[in-house]
Order: C-alpha cells, then sequence, then structure tokens
DNA sequence: GATGAATGAGTCTTCATTCAT
DNA sequence: GATGAATGAAGACTCATTCAT
C-alpha cells in the first residue's frame, strides 16, 4: 500500500493527476489494477492517502523544528527559515505534493481530496502566528497564516522548477517576503 | 466564436480544462460540436484563443492604469492599488482566467499560449520594477517581479474562493504583503 | 458541374474514395458544398458521375480505333495494341479512372456506383471478341471479355505506379499476355 | 485474439476496410471495444495482424504444394494447378484476404503489413519462375512473376463473386491464361 | 441558383472500474 | 488476497449533408 502510493506519486509528478492513470500507478507499483482498487476505493482516493501521507510527514519534519530548544524566542528571520527549509526540502524531495497541493485550485471538483494537506500546513501556520502574534483576533490570525501559506504555495511551482541556484535565490526571496511581510505583524501590526 | 469562448470559460470555470468537454462547451454556447470545431481546431485551441482574449483585455486594463497622469509618481502603495485592484477585479470577473494561470502540466502548446498570460504579466510587473528601483540588475529585476506575481498568483485562488468581506481583506493583505516586500526594494533594497 | 468532376477525380486520384470529403471536392471546384450537392444527391453520385463520365471518353476513343479501315482485319497483336495503348494512355491521364476501378473491388457496397465503367468496358471487350471469335457461344464470348478485362484490370494499378521505362515493359508484357491468350481463341480455341 | 480476427475478416470482407469499425468488430467477435484495443493498438493494427496471419497460412499452403516429390519436374500445366488451386480455396475460405490484397491506398504502416502478403505472393511466384526458367535475367524474372500475381489478383474478384460454376470457368481461364503466357518463357522466351 | 455555416450522428480510442478465476 | 482480462461509458473529433440567407 505504501507501495502502491510511492508509485501514485511518482506518476502524479511526472504526468500530473489528471493524466495519471490508475493502470499505471498499479504497474509502476508492481501490482495489478485489481489490487490497486483493494486498497484505495477510487483514484480519488489514491490522492487523498497520498496528501494525507505528505500532511503526516510534514508535520512531523515540522514539530522537529519546534520541539528544538529556544524556537519559541528565535528571531523571526531565523524561525522562518527553520520552518520554511526543511517545507522546499520536502517538496523538492516529493514533487508530488507540489501537483496536489496545485490540483486543488485548478478544478473545484478537486480541492476536497486534498484538503488534508492544505488544512494540516494552514493549521501549523496558524499555531505559529497565535506563538508570535498573540494579541490577533482569532480571524486575523486565521487569514495571516493562510495569506503566509498561499505565498508559499504561490512560490513554490517556480523554485521546484528551478536549477539549483536559481532554487537558492527563490527561497531566499520567499522569506524576505515573509519576513517583511509577518515581522511588523509580530510587533503589533 | 465569442459564445464558444464565454462558453468555454463557464465551463473551464466550473470544472477545470482537464474535465471539461468539447461537447459540453459547443452545448453551453448553444452550437453543435461541429461548430464548435469550425472555429478551434481542438481543445486546445480553445484555451489558447481564451488565454490570448484574457492577455489582451489585462493588458488593455493595465495600461490604462498607467496612463493616468502622474502614475510613475505615485506612493508605492496607491500604485499597488491602482494595479491589483483592476487585476482582481478581472479575475473575479473571469474565473477560468484564473484555471488557465494555474495549469501548469498542460501541453507544450497551450502553455505556450497561456504562457503569453504569464509573460504579459509578468512583463507589465518588470516594467514596474524598472520604474521604480532602477539600481536593480536586469536579473534582479526579474526575479523581483517574478516573485511579485508568483504572490499574486499565489493568492488568487483564496481571493476567488472568498466571500465578499473576507475577499476584501485578503486583497488588502495580499497589497500590504507586496507593499512591504517592494517597499525596501524601492529604497535600494 | 465539370468543374466538379474535375476536382473530384483529381481529389479520388490524390487519397482515395473513401477519404475523399465531399467539401475538399467542392473546394477543389471553387465551390461551396450547397452547390455542389445541387448538382449530386451525394458523395456515391458523385463517383457514379465521374465513372459515367469516364465510361462515355473511353467509349470514343474505343470507337476511333475501330472506326479506321482496316481495323476488323488486323492482325490481333495489332488490333490489341491499338486498344491497349489508347486505354493506358486513358488511365495515365485520369489516374481517378483507375482509383474508381479499384474502389469496386474494395467493398461490395462499392461495386454499384462504379458499375458503367465496369460494364461499358466489358461491353466494348466482348464486341472484339465477337467480331475475331465468331464461334464462340455467348457464355464463352462474355467470359473471354471478361477475363481479357480482368487481366487489364489487375495489371494497372502497376503500370500507373511505374516508372516511363518499366511501365513500357509492363505494358508489352500486358500485350504479350492478352495476346497469347487470345490467339488460341481467335482460331478456334 | 484468434476471435478478434475472425471477427475482423468477416467485418472486412462484408463491408470493407474503411467501412469497418472497431465497434462492429469488437462486438462480432463477441466482445467490447475495450478488449479489441488490449490486443490491436488501432484498427490499423487490426488489419496488419490479419494480413500477417494469410501470409503465414498462405506461405504454409503453398510449401505444402512444393514439397510433394516430383513437383519440380511436373508439366506446366498441372504446376501451376497446383499452386492455383490452393490459393483459390483459400481466398474462397478467407475473403477478406482479397480485400487486404487489393486495398492499395492504405496508410504507409499498413501498406508495408499487407505488403507482406503481396511480397511473399510475389516472392514465391519467383521462385516458380526461376525454377521453370532459369536463363531469365533478374529484372526479367521479376517482372514475370508480378505480372504472373497481378494477373491472379486481377481475376481474384470476379473468381470471389461468381457462383461454384462460373467460379470453377473463371478458374479454369485463369490458369488458361497463365499457361499461355508462360509456356513460351519457359521454353527460352 | 449559390452560399457556407451549422449540424449531429458516428468514429476511433481511452481508462476508471469490476469480477471470475 | 491477488490477478489482469474484460468492460463500456464517454471523450475528442470528422464529415456527409442541409438550409436559412
Amino acid at each position: 500500500m505504501d507501495q502502491a502510493l510511492d508509485a501514485a506519486a511518482e506518476v502524479f509528478a511526472e504526468v500530473g493527476y489528471e493524466k495519471a492513470t490508475t493502470n499505471l500507478i498499479a504497474a509502476r507499483a508492481g501490482m495489478s489494477p485489481g489490487s490497486l482498487y483493494q486498497f484505495f476505493r477510487n483514484k480519488e482516493a489514491i490522492a487523498e492517502a497520498l496528501a494525507g501521507r505528505y500532511a503526516t510527514e510534514q508535520a512531523a519534519s515540522h514539530d522537529a523544528a519546534f520541539l528544538r530548544p529556544g524556537a519559541a524566542s528565535l528571531p523571526l528571520g531565523n524561525l522562518i527559515g527553520q520552518v520554511i527549509d526543511p517545507m522546499i526540502a520536502f517538496h523538492v524531495a516529493n514533487p508530488a505534493a507540489g501537483i496536489l497541493l496545485q490540483s486543488a485550485d485548478l478544478s473545484p471538483a478537486l480541492a476536497a481530496r486534498t484538503g488534508q494537506l492544505h488544512e494540516a500546513a494552514l493549521r501549523r501556520a496558524e499555531g505559529l502566528v497565535a506563538a508570535r502574534a498573540p494579541g490577533l483576533s482569532p480571524d486575523e490570525r486565521a487569514r495571516v497564516a493562510s495569506v503566509t501559506f498561499q505565498v508559499f504555495k504561490g512560490m513554490l511551482p517556480a523554485i521546484l522548477a528551478a536549477g539549483p541556484d536559481e532554487r537558492d535565490a527563490l527561497v531566499r526571496e520567499l522569506k524576505t517576503v515573509l519576513l517583511r511581510y509577518l515581522e511588523p505583524i509580530e510587533h503589533g501590526h
């Protein structure tokens, strides 16, 4: 079943969600289509499960960053780096995650199925914001977290498509955008 | 033919590019599939033409913003507003434009055409940056423009999905992000 | 209407009957599809009319060969030459005639529509045979004529496809086949 | 898969290659279109496979005729009978073979494959000629073989279309044509 | 009489899904 | 539980034919 998700990730990354065929995923996973459908009700369920796996993995990496001693009192720039760097690394290692993230915006019908990834990321961003800007109203906090995530999501495709040098420059730029956006908020708007 | 593009825009917005069927587009346009294919060689060509139309319309609206007297000497915040507001209005009025903008994994030919939309927006952003931060190297300028556009693109889906109130708040936030990102650049990094 | 048939002949020769589209024929004829359908009930009717025209033209050329004084008493080899040469010339000049002749064999449904060409050619061959071998029963005469025509038809594609030199050799061979076949018949089996 | 080819043969024989639809072939084969496409990449591939099957079967039957002891020293008329009779029987039993043999304006790929049928028959005819008229130059030998085959091909449709009695008469006539054509060649032109 | 845009049934082909083995 | 052949609905696209102008 992990085998199947690995295969799905490969195929999604290579051809996108819509053009990925379940038969190709099964073949890539070294199993029969029938077996694939024993694990997943349908193609959508595969994407959902994959998104779930990504959500879990990212949560783990995020927690790791925050269990580091002193994380809470880190300067904002450093904190951003500690969060962004593993996220980028994760997406570089798992290009299908980006595909799923984008697919959600492509068609309303696709949104629900990758919700977990979205929601999980959002919730973590909200935790961050709550810790750094405790004065914000829940609405504001949610909005700031959402904006942060959207900026990340917006830059992700370019970052993933870039070669190593340009990628580093873009990541630096992403951090700059977020730092400049969040710093005034941290200090009470 | 405008009829057909209108119908295509509706259908793309509703179900996304991949799930849009040419027969549905034709029906929505009140014509037969055969007629649709008299105007467009294939499904891709429909999207291409639609992207072209959007590129043209946006260029016009953007030029309008810049021909306004004094635009060049406007405070950055105001300038951003003058650019962002019509762009948002455009995307709210034309939700299919966002779909096309986001669709990364299209065929090369279509990508090239939606690339028009992309490129046109990018080039306009570069013009802006060049005017405001003449000291930047071409590479830096291109990167700043690209980042600006990516941030916009990243927030677009949420803005379009939001209700009117939340939408306004998100647009304000988008402007804030861009202002805080660009202001230091305008003043020499 | 001759215009239309000329165009049809071109198109049939270029792409074959099945792949020829009525719109292409109309365009080639410099008229609208509507006009084409004013002259011909449907695509089949075009082929029929074209076959009819070819039948007429060939009849004329055949009669010319036979009105030549002394034709009836010519040695068989010469007579064959006088019949075959203009027929080959005709088919070289009108490649669509060969297409129509072949199409009749490709699908039972196609046979009827080019019947005129077949029948006309057969009847002329029968006339020839009757003149040269008056002793044959009507059945035998019909069969000999039919065989003669089929041999001609069988070699026609290769003759038309060949370059000039090979073509001459093949035509010579065709005449040899027919001469050797018909000579004993002329002399009472 | 043999099922599918049988069905294709039926359909090709009934309506010709162009008018044969893959759905009809599938239905005739008692399978779904999807299954048909599991065996054959596309419609062309069906015809190719069928042509291949025919080529193989004919080669076998032809070899059988020639492995018969004393075949090489048979009088020419007998030899012709031994070759023609099974070929006619084959085409009577497999009317689609004639359709494929006659279809000249197929796509290059298909032509190449039906060419197999063509080529195989030609090569066998050449073998025959070489054995019987060793004095011929390769060019002449090829031409004689080609002419022989074309005569056969030319008479085939009429033979297949005829009722049993007329068919026998036509086959006899075919043999006569070939015998009279080839006999002088066998004896040094 | 001519036009040519419009039609829509029909074609090939794909692929998510099922089910007998 | 696994298999993978079979399914068949549905999609992109074509083209003979019609009909309002």
